[in-house]
DNA sequence: TACATTTGGTTGACATTATCAATCAAAATC
DNA sequence: GATTTTGATTGATAATGTCAACCAAATGTA
């Protein structure tokens, strides 16, 4: 098998695997909006901008993804004593609790992947996924 | 890092790299007809359903795929002696000269990912990649 | 300070990718 | 021969991604 074929595959998989358990929540989400939840939860101080950056995608679609996390009070915009044209965004609890439901699933996916493989294994292949990437920008 | 980071972010620059690469054919194929042409020239006998499977996608997704490239002449379907349901694809000289390109440009990331790291290292990720792929299904 | 440029956000329009359900005919099973 | 399964097709719709235009605030510069 040729690396391409094998990047895609586990890919593919693992993505198949997460959207599977994401279902089973029964959260009127999607899995893009449970991925913004997660980043915003991790950026310090986390604008549309930088979301939209973090997530390398259109401000348009992230605006959007915002907009109906919003909706659903599971996220909620505070000003920006910084700057004056963007908002903070924020987890409320109920964010933090379908965070937390997804942070499981895909921690449960992950740890169904490495079920038996030695740790140094997966160090080694998260060091040579850098490797990789850095070679491409 | 983690692992579902690493990988997550590998993913989608490698992506990037070749939906980029692809918009330079100027071709009005998308990344998935191009795809698609590969894997129907891999395939013995490749048939719709065939291609569903192995591309992991919904037969219907699929079958506009194979419509769109019968419509712009790179594929061709012969009748199945095997079987009066299903019909044979196959690509044509322009779609053959299609997939030369699209390989060429995939070749060209893979080849500019891999720069100065030891085959095998590549090896071994590729090992481990299945490894991950068993353990989910 | 005044003006031009850049940046962050918002919206419209649209393309691409993905999913589900229904239908039909041929094949396979019983 | 009747029933079930399989392969293809279509309709409808959701999810994801892209591009261009626009506005207002911020920034850079004359």
């Amino acid at each position: 098998m040729e690396l391409n074929e094998a990047l895609f595959s586990l890919f593919r998989t693992v993505r198949t695997n997460i959207i599977e358990g994401v279902k089973q929540l029964d959260s009127d989400l999607s899995p893009m909006h449970l991925k913004s939840l997660k980043v915003i939860s991790k950026i310090e101080d986390c604008t549309g901008q930088k979301l939209a950056t973090f997530m390398s995608r259109d401000k348009a679609q992230i605006n959007r993804l915002i907009k109906e996390l919003v909706n659903q009070q599971l996220v909620v915009k505070t000003s920006n004593k910084n700057d004056g044209r963007s908002q903070i965004l924020s987890l409320t609890g109920q964010g933090k609790t379908y965070l937390d439901k997804f942070n499981t699933i895909e921690k449960q996916v992950f740890d169904t992947m490495l079920k038996d493989i030695e740790p140094q294994k997966v160090e080694f292949f998260i060091q040579l996924a850098k490797e990789f990437k850095s070679n491409l920008q």
